[in-house]
DNA sequence: AAATCGTAACTGGTTAACCAATTATAACAA
DNA sequence: TTGTTATAATTGGTTAACCAGTTACGATTT
């Protein structure tokens, strides 16, 4: 039993294992910037896994701009030196999975910087589709119907409309688990959503006018009834 | 000639060009959150693309929270409604790369946060670790060598003491990037990290002292000079 | 000795067959 | 009719063989 317990590995820890031994043989063989990887085979052969193991691996570290494969050539360590490499290989190890609050922290964030971009960058295309979304947001909360998604995807049309493409990017990673978290706790009640539309509509006004510390603050404001709400009903998790 | 070019995709033309008819096959099924997907076989000889191709679709998809693939019972639709789903679709599917002026936009404004944060919730482990980085980078540059890794790692131990997993993970993905544009541009001169280590000092004192304010306006100063320097020198991309 | 060419080994990527677990189905029993 | 069980089909995941492009190297020619 405890014999299974030490040698069953899920593929999580199987790959962060595959990772620090890719990072050992890196600082090994000296390996700079530039330089190439054993092949996929040998590694897999080496570190005695599959080569789909290698492969996913690889792809992780690819992601974070560690390393890049070149079909029919190799893999090759990133142009970042091997200070920098070794630290974001440990970080990368020890990092953990989001927690709601962290969430909620982090958007709240970008959605203030994204309202004062939005402001000095939107085009009428921009105003045209987050006059339609919210358009939708509010036909949804006088119907009385939850309406969370289309609030969701007003803050998105901003975020598009920031013309700040990692912003935007970041926005739509976080947004899946804000919605399904809103929904598990019931933080949009109906008394919320019916401030929410005038609060959206000031928003929208303050970015069509231009005006970044406007837009900002009533952002601000659209935010402060919400964090109060999660803080005070749903401060667990 | 002009066929080749019509019909010549690269993967990620036929990746995006999967994931519309995906989005198309859910509204023309009208398929629910919690509903499951055709099999990769039947999607994979439906769309005529390989079974790969069309689980790589799916990965991606899972990665931005909108598909859940569980093994031998099927792939999911998210708990986040069909509203956003589209919506979050079509802006997967605009997305851009990230230029380096986002990126620096993005890194200031986390930064300015992590600095905050560190002050507030930093153990004694994290100001070891900081001090260790700050170290590496003083050594560096007081022995005349480029410090551009050492930097980064400094400041990556503070969104780590961040204790944002959010902010922390955004911070690791966006570090290559800044890293690799940074020394192609050669933003940090010699002179330029002489006045690094007395902010880095400066922003580490604050984060020591829990004092979020001034940590913040620290890592501003810090940026400020940077910033200044990006957009004289090098405004072009 | 130098340059060129061709061959053979090696590369990451792709594919089709296979696997174990799940799920649907239908036969059977109560 | 209802509940149970055995079985067959289906699922995402895995694997090993294969592919086309690249690279290394040595034979050959000049």
């Amino acid at each position: 039993m405890k014999l299974e317990i030490l040698t069953t590995n899920d593929s999580e820890n199987v790959q962060k294992k595959i990772i620090s031994q890719i990072r050992d043989l890196i600082n090994y063989k000296n390996l700079e910037p530039g330089d190439k990887l054993p092949s996929e085979r040998m590694l897999s052969e080496k570190f005695e896994v599959s080569r789909g193991n290698i492969r996913e691996a690889i792809q992780k570290l690819e992601f974070y701009g560690l390393l890049k494969s070149i079909p029919q050539s190799g893999t090759f360590v990133a142009n970042i030196g091997v200070i920098a490499l070794n630290g974001m290989i440990e970080d990368i190890l020890s990092l953990e999975d989001p927690d709601f609050k962290s969430l909620v922290e982090t958007r709240i964030l970008l959605e203030l910087k994204t309202a004062r971009l939005a402001a000095l960058r939107r085009t009428e295309d921009d105003l045209k589709a987050m006059a339609e979304t919210l358009e939708a947001y509010t036909n949804k909360v006088k119907a009385g119907e939850d309406a969370v998604q289309e609030d969701l995807l007003f803050h998105l049309a901003i975020a598009k409309a920031s013309k700040n493409t990692t912003i935007n990017t970041f926005m739509l990673m976080i947004t899946p688990g804000i919605i399904t978290n809103f929904e598990k706790y019931h933080v949009c009640d109906k008394n919320l959503a019916q401030k929410g539309i005038q609060e959206h509509y000031d928003i929208y006004e303050a970015i069509k006018n231009q005006d970044p510390q406007l837009a900002k603050q009533k952002m601000k404001d659209h935010f402060s009834v919400l964090y109060q709400y999660c803080y005070n009903s749903n401060s667990e998790k």
